[in-house]
DNA sequence: CGTCTGATTGATCGAATTCAACCTCCGTGG
DNA sequence: CCACGGAGGTTGAATTCGATCAATCAGACG
């Protein structure tokens, strides 16, 4: 263990290229991993909220190009190498867990897939803002339909490939169905059951509330 | 272990919404991982060729409903649960050998949402050729720049979330540049330099060649 | 107040889809 | 040995979705 870490609003958790020594948990706020083309083009691969693991990744010896930004203020707990590496020496059903929540990413990683190849930019816009709310309402973040959003339109157009023109028309057109509000960062799901049937949202992927093996 | 399993071309090799009871690496063939949406769309979402294992997920206790399916005439060795239990239980090094093969799935994962978000069909295309060589090559199933592709273009269309129509535009341009040539189901790639630089192809997020932790 | 950031709108452009036809290769059966 | 049929590849034309460019607007904050 090594401690908490705090990050202001758009500060870099994770260089690009830089494998740190410690893999850290995201405790306070949302942030992004990115990686960048030659363009400047910029493509969002995962939002990390409260609770998720940020590097998993970097304690095998993967390499990787793409860097960790903090979207809004963040806290980070850090846990060295070492000790996660002492714990997949000793304790094989902690190992399983850690490893089951890089498969509830990969399996984040092929929905969002599926979102950009295949559904249209409204069902994608609705499909995320199903995931969000349901990843923030397990850890107690989000209730009654509403939650906190402080990231832009153009953050979230980056992460389902689209522009902020054409992801804001998209919201707008969720606004007029009457499927949510939006109002500053103050998001309001007004009807679920059409929103998730709009995104063909099924939770299942996001492998909450199941037992640990 | 329990031997190993046939599947012929287009066959199902895990159903959608099933969890085998075992888990299995593919020793000849290609299959691919896909997703269908309501109106019938299709998205691969993961490519698998010969060395890869193709279920790692389901030992552990995650659910999902997308299916696998062989592209060609495939073959698959499995290994039961309990096996793979016992090796997290006793073989560290082992687990987390497996473990890091989940990460290098999950990265491509991310490489193929960048693609698809923020790259031209064009260059999209560039990249995954280049991904399928380099993969291929791996496992000696391809040098001198020539690999055997026994997919259809609906499938790699389904792939990069294009349609044939375009891909098949996207792919008679590469020719056009002379980077590569395709003549049934044999790629040449006659400019490797250019079509790496085209799809801004770095091999990094593969994780080959890489010593084991 | 001005200024800044992020959201919104309009107009235009271009990439990719769709629909429909046609071609090419190859296997099969008469 | 050749006609037939089918799957996959190729082409053209029309259309649509989403990008781009450029302004404008709304609220927060010093």
């Amino acid at each position: 263990m090594s401690g908490t870490r705090s990050f202001d609003t758009c500060a870099s958790i994770v260089t690009p290229g830089k494998t740190p020594p410690h893999i850290s948990a995201l405790l306070e706020g949302w942030a992004g991993r990115y990686k960048i083309l030659r363009n400047g083009a910029r493509q969002i691969t995962a939002l990390y909220l409260p609770g998720d693991f940020i590097d998993l990744h970097s304690f095998l010896p993967t390499k990787t190009d793409d860097g960790v930004i903090a979207f809004s203020g963040c806290k980070t707990a850090q846990v060295s190498h070492e000790s996660l590496q002492q714990i997949t020496e000793t304790e094989p059903r902690l190992t399983r867990l850690l490893w089951r929540s890089t498969l509830a990413a990969a399996a984040t990683h092929r929905e969002w897939l599926t979102i950009m190849g295949q559904m249209s930019a409204g069902a994608g816009t609705a499909h995320l803002i199903c995931e969000l709310y349901t990843r923030l309402k397990a850890v107690r973040l989000a209730d009654n339909h509403r939650f906190c959003c402080p990231i832009t339109q153009l953050t979230l157009a980056d992460t389902l490939g689209l522009s902020t023109v054409h992801l804001n028309r998209s919201i707008q057109a969720l606004r007029a169905k009457n499927l949510i509000q939006w109002h500053r960062d103050k998001v309001t799901i007004t009807d679920w059951d059409q929103l998730v049937d709009w995104g063909e949202f099924d939770p299942t992927y996001l492998q909450m509330n199941e037992p640990v093996g």
